[in-house]
DNA sequence: CGGATCGTTGATCAACTTCAACGGTCGTGG
DNA sequence: CCACGACCGTTGAAGTTGATCAACGATCCG
């Protein structure tokens, strides 16, 4: 089915002792999709009902505030997750948008078919258990740097500690990530260079 | 060992299918602590190697910024979970320190004893993946609130949504919670009644 | 009673936003 | 291959939110 070891499969590898065979048995949980840059894969205001592993490319994730300016709350590139996980399950609406920064391929999975999944292979419990107790971990670093910083340290703090980022996204989408005006960037980056 | 049904038991049980002797069996990884109203259940700069769940009482995580003004990042009542998740296991140092806002009793567990006990009794890999997914689902939505809204609707949002809090937590320690400075919040409070 | 703790008040001030306009670059269609 | 427009970053002036600082009051608890 796949010429080059699948990259999903190589990352739940790394925090679960999941088999060849566990892998092509859960293989048809998933499916693979693509999307071109500036494409939506969810929409805000109706049920986000899948989840996204990234393969290749970026995604992020928005709202829309109560002025009418969009916001991102999370990018994902290559070996991450995003989606709206309190919501995914249950099929309520999700006020979350994802849409793709680059030409982007992800690999899905339904609310369903991860309740599914999980049931039968439970190998990946200790995956996703794992995943998520990283990515809320750091969700509160992330807080620990928009309460103790001023916009222009957190604004270069990022730039430092990711500047991967910084390459591959347009300025404008990171001042939304760390919530300031692209005006704001422009000022502070002209003042350090 | 116990006359009224524990609370951890209890909550566990609405997550996974755990059983009577799982608990009987899986009880000595954990450990009972109380602390008084302030006292410090971990010091930032050090290895915070516990994670604990609060049976009664109110927790704060908390962090010193870099003008050394201490910046609460979370709180915990009863049925949840607080720590310092990304470095427990490992025992790397920590940024955050956990205080007791009221007295408070709770299960703890080090990182030593959770690694064996989800290796032992895989169940319990079923409750930490959903409560960490429903932490980090949260997470996000906490990004959503501290961009999209001016730090009066924040306040007052909060307070909405969580009035339990307002009564049982100081109104600094809120202000610290959601950034902003107790003066701000008198005045807003002000204005509003 | 006395001190610590917490909330309040008002004046001053800085960080950051808003708004409007301009310029450069890239991709697409003619 | 050029030209046009969309898209993105920049600039500067004016405006606002919310922080800072210092002082005072109230309340709780030993």
């Amino acid at each position: 089915m796949m010429d080059k070891e699948h990259r999903l499969f190589a990352h739940a590898k790394k925090f679960s002792p999941l088999t060849e065979e566990d892998w092509q048995a859960s293989f048809p949980f998933f499916e693979t999709l693509s999307f071109r840059k500036k494409e939506h894969l969810a929409q805000g205001g109706s049920p986000n009902h899948k989840i996204y592993f990234v393969t290749s490319g970026c995604l992020q994730q928005y709202f829309i505030d109560n002025r009418g300016i969009s916001r991102t709350v999370q990018f994902a590139i290559e070996h991450w997750w995003i989606g709206d996980f309190l919501t995914f399950q249950q099929g309520q609406n999700s006020d979350f948008y994802i849409q793709a920064v680059e030409n982007t391929e992800v690999c899905g999975i339904s609310g369903e078919n991860y309740g599914q999944l999980l049931e039968k292979f439970p190998v990946w419990e200790v995956y996703f258990r794992q995943i998520y107790q990283i990515a809320y971990g750091a969700a509160l670093n992330r807080v620990k740097y928009l309460y103790g910083f001023s916009k222009e340290e957190i604004y270069f703090h990022f730039i430092e500690q990711f500047p991967e980022f910084a390459q591959r996204v347009p300025q404008y989408l990171i001042a939304s990530f760390l919530g300031l005006t692209p005006e704001y960037v422009s000022e502070i980056r002209k003042n350090r260079y």
